[in-house]
DNA sequence: GATATTTTGGCAAGCGGTTGCCAATGCGGA
DNA sequence: TCCGCATTGGCAACCGCTTGCCAAAATATC
């Protein structure tokens, strides 16, 4: 038989259509002469039919070219096999890492992966999350907008991880911010700065957690230090900022991520400051173009992909699924050249 | 009513598993009295139903917290309000801004997208949409590594739309090549340049297009030209091209993404060369990156949100899915700094 | 006021799987 | 040879929603 056009078999009408129709288990039941819920259990009970016929129906089905419909399939069992990960920004580099380390996960357990942006609006955030529930069998939230209390209702339906920021409703997943912070701190220290600046991001809630360990920090490291916001996560942003950072008069500066450390960078090249020896600037995240930047950015490191590894394998497992925990991962400080000792 | 906990209405033995269930069209039939088709009908089928019970329907619907659930849903329709985006690699930045903009399509239309990286390979390319294409109403391909033949068997089940490079037998949407690279061409030509290199990707076919195209318009402006393969698509791949790029003495090169440019400015640069007299550079993309860099890289800016959001509005079109046109976008040469003319 | 139409709602089948329960078959042991 | 048990496969219900078809009710037509 060489034709490969009479797969439709017994020609229906829905030939016509538009789309083809994908065989199903009672094609292949029909073919092999037996039950579809025998086929069923061939095919995914092990050991529950007798191995030949599996065979016959394994051979049948790949002949068919038949794949399980996944929506049929979670329809009765309520697993749809699919987990999605809601965050503020895709384009925002930082999650990149993250969303890859979840989708490896994903893809090594055969799930699907759904990602959803909510523009850093708590109210799409909910909404999306609600939507979403009927059609997924977890989700990762990532620097969620969203109360602790408001995600521990959420996580009744299915469950919920945090990813990148601490819930205490939930499991979380984030990096050891004391560790880095301290690290960040000693190293200006070092260098001999008296007075640093942190670009903190107004509104993120995340951020307070940030700025808090900071104020601490540098206390304990006799160190004066002042918050500066600025108004979004970004590069421009950060480059906006940069006159009050010099109107402070600190000689370092921490910035909320690497995106505004680029940008506070840009704005001093552009206003001609000798970099890093008039102002020493220290990112976070650790973002593919830190390294890119001149100078190129000292900045903590965060374990972004590990993270998203994490925070997949923790919704995934039942066991781990619905008991708030916390897993820190080590958050390290990479020295490049955007710090140095201040000008005397 | 002040207590929100009885919402489970008449505890039944679910109340104690894990999950709770959700409200569905039943529920609230039984509520209002009602039929579920009459629901169905009343949450779906404007004017179908008296304007009065609508009325009760959705109050009771919304009270109760109902949402469709999109598999059940998806069964009996065929449509599951679901399209997939598959790439080779999400972390690579040029595929950013194109998914940003198919998310922002679906999202307006209320569809959900999912994400899927193929890692470069056909096989696992074609593995994946096969998987896919029982729960998505369509997909998008980018940079696809699969033959135009099977992207149109492929497409037989679900309508597929090629992005960011085209297939003969799909609508395609791409940026206007001969547009771009004339005016790179031109650029160099204009700077007093006499032969460059084609920093060429090896394998990927949306490559040949484009060197093809290159070789062309080299030889028409009187150009002497050369193409350096790269093994990949990244910063340290450009950077380990340096030596041959010097080895050939060319005076400008034309890197395969601004990645590759990034790596040979960062080469450059740290073998002391001075940018850009001794070597001129030009990007493809324009990623977020390129006016970070130093020099700020000159690049093409090619509009990778508009190729996703016409991509997506293309997918989700009946009428123009499934017909291979092609729509082309203009891909611009924007000059930064990393270009000059060669010193004499 | 009787008949023809239109509205409106119910019934039931079906989308493609899964699974509890039962029946038939095959086998071993007494 | 007969009984009991383990294997193996079939039956049918169900997951939540949609929709063709029909009947009852409401409305329009004469």
């Amino acid at each position: 038989m060489p034709a490969d056009e009479t797969n439709g078999s017994h020609a229906d009408a829905a030939h016509d259509a538009r789309a083809v129709r994908r065989p199903t288990i009672y094609d292949i039941a029909q073919k092999v002469g037996l039950n579809p819920s025998t086929v069923s259990r061939a095919l995914n009970k092990p050991g529950r039919t007798n191995s030949a016929t599996e065979q016959r129906i394994r051979a049948a089905a790949d002949e068919l070219g038949y794949r399980v419909n996944p929506m049929a399939r979670a329809l009765p069992t309520g697993r749809s096999g699919t987990y999605a990960i809601v965050l503020p920004d895709i384009t925002n580099p930082v999650h990149f890492d993250l969303i890859r380390g979840a989708e490896q996960i994903a893809r090594a357990h055969g799930f699907t992966l759904v990602i959803s942006e909510t523009e850093g609006s708590a109210d799409i955030e909910r909404e999306t999350i609600e939507s979403l529930q009927p059609s997924v069998d977890g989700l990762l939230v990532v620097a969620s907008r969203l109360d602790d209390e408001v995600l521990a209702a959420l996580s009744e339906v299915k469950p919920v991880v945090a990813a990148n920021h601490a819930a205490s409703t939930l499991p979380s997943v984030i990096p050891d911010l004391a560790m880095g912070l301290s690290a960040a701190m000693d190293h200006l220290r070092d260098l001999g700065h008296r007075s640093v600046a942190y670009l903190g991001l107004g509104g993120a809630q995340i951020n307070r957690a940030r700025w808090d360990l900071t104020l601490d920090l540098a206390i304990s490291r006799d160190l004066s230090v002042v918050e500066i916001t600025v108004e979004a996560p970004t590069v421009d942003a950060g480059a906006a900022a940069l006159r009050r950072v010099r109107a402070s008069g600190v000689t370092a500066a921490l910035a909320y991520n690497d995106l505004v450390a680029h940008g506070l960078l840009r704005a001093a090249r552009t206003e001609g400051l000798r970099l890093p020896e008039e102002l020493s600037v220290i990112g976070f995240d650790d973002i593919f173009s830190a390294e890119l930047a001149v100078p190129a950015l000292t900045t903590l490191h965060s374990p972004l992909r590990e993270i998203g590894t994490r925070a997949m394998t923790t919704v995934i497992d039942p066991a781990q699924n619905r008991i708030p925990s916390k897993v820190v991962l080590p958050l390290e400080l990479v020295v490049r050249e955007s710090t140095a000792a201040p000008r005397s």
